[in-house]
DNA sequence: AATTACGTTTGATATAGGTCAAAATACATG
DNA sequence: CATGTATTTTGACCTATATCAAACGTAATT
């Protein structure tokens, strides 16, 4: 992460907490920006490892990513974990403990990072009064069920290559959107982790980006990937169940 | 479905609406039940088939279905579909399209059923005057979210059978809390259904269902289901992946 | 009641991705 | 800097599930 975001003015307000998703759109008025800096709360600093919050820990705040990069998991009984998502800084995690007011997955920092927790209380309260903001977290919520049905297309009807094409793609866009090279970046999970966001395993995680490698797709070397064809990623994630690469 | 829910006084404002989702642990004052209730709005009948709204389309309300059942899948353009849920009286559908103002799924009646639409402004500007509505609407998307999670989990790290059983326990699960039996119930869907549904194809489906009824676990005749191992079939879930039936 | 369309079951076979194992590489720690 | 630990790559082999195909039921339609 190195080259900043370009500010708009709606973006000053609450750019202390690089809080892109809720100053997305907004059009706030003056006043109603003071209001709101009133909610940016504590900031917190995390070492990679360190557990933002566990699951079955008790709900109290989202949480906006300043900077860094964080991954979800749930976690069966028996051991078997499923990466839920990978965030990075902008993007709001926590939305699932609000339902039950009990967090229901993990987030782990994939690498040193500083979040800004939001009590959900104060941004209940707050949305009451002012509806842009109300709008606003109800866009961010649904936004995460159409990121999961996406998740739900990609596990249940993709094969690997695919899938990987598609989670390089998204990461590129991403990254593009924060002011990031969309084609060069550096992964910040294992192949492990990849597999088990991706539902399939390590092996078969390096053996497809080998294959791509093969292929000219992308340049791989351990965490650092460039796209190098983007268009033929994106031919084969919107391709024919068995299409030649 | 036959048999009707038992009703709790405070189920009984919405009870034209079967709202269970947004009834159910609240405690409205009688005030606010009355302005609760200028908003279940229009109901509507639906065929078996027909499309509740489609992917593309304007948001305008969420729905709550009243009786029947719908199924809702995302279209990938090669028309590959997946289908990501089943939903059943009383849980709300359209969360999906408040983040862009457009549907990204379709919603398909899989028997007649009627629905109640909740146009979306409205459920917004009375969730700022009840602060119990707001609350509940938020936890309604952050199930999703977590119903969402539970998918991907079953999706990412499941093997068919595990799948399967998942499946049916959720059905009955559900079925339960609406006072059906949780042991014997028709499946609405088809096996493809199932099987997009799961991750599977349906012949998969059909044959892991074979597979249950020959251990004992289960009796199918077509669209009838029998659990009749519970407790095996709930091990069945919790289980090491390669664990024996 | 006969006809047709649609859904389901079952079998035989193929294959994508998993498993196991070993070597190579990168990364952290004293 | 050296040493140990974790991650990645690659190979050989295996298995769960997909694919293809045919027969069978079931439910709508004439």
């Amino acid at each position: 992460m190195q080259k900043a975001v370009s500010i708009t003015p709606t973006q000053i307000a609450c750019s202390s907490c690089n809080l892109r998703e809720f100053c997305l759109p907004a059009d706030f008025t003056e006043a109603e920006f003071r209001q709101l800096e009133t909610l940016t709360g504590i900031k917190r600093a995390y070492r990679r490892g360190d557990y933002l919050y566990r699951s079955g820990s008790k709900f109290e705040s989202l949480y906006a990513i300043r900077t860094g990069f964080f991954k979800t998991q749930v976690l069966h009984e028996d051991g078997r974990e499923q990466v839920t998502g990978f965030q990075m800084p902008g993007e709001i995690i926590g939305l699932d403990a609000i339902s039950t007011d009990i967090h229901t997955c993990d987030a782990v920092a994939l690498e040193d990072s500083e979040i800004c927790e939001l009590p959900f209380n104060r941004l209940e309260e707050l949305s009451r009064i002012l509806p842009t903001l109300q709008r606003h977290l109800h866009k961010i919520m649904s936004r995460e069920i159409v990121r999961d049905q996406g998740i739900m297309l990609l596990l249940g009807s993709m094969r690997a290559e695919e899938r990987l094409a598609a989670f390089l793609l998204n990461l590129s866009q991403r990254f593009a959107a924060r002011g990031y090279s969309p084609s060069a970046f550096r992964l910040r999970m294992t192949r492990q982790e990849i597999g088990s966001y991706l539902g399939l395993k390590l092996e078969t995680v390096s053996r497809t980006l080998s294959y791509f490698q093969e292929n000219r797709l992308i340049e791989v070397s351990n965490k650092s990937i460039e796209l190098l064809d983007m268009p033929r990623l994106l031919r084969l994630v919107g391709q024919q169940p068995n299409a030649p690469l």
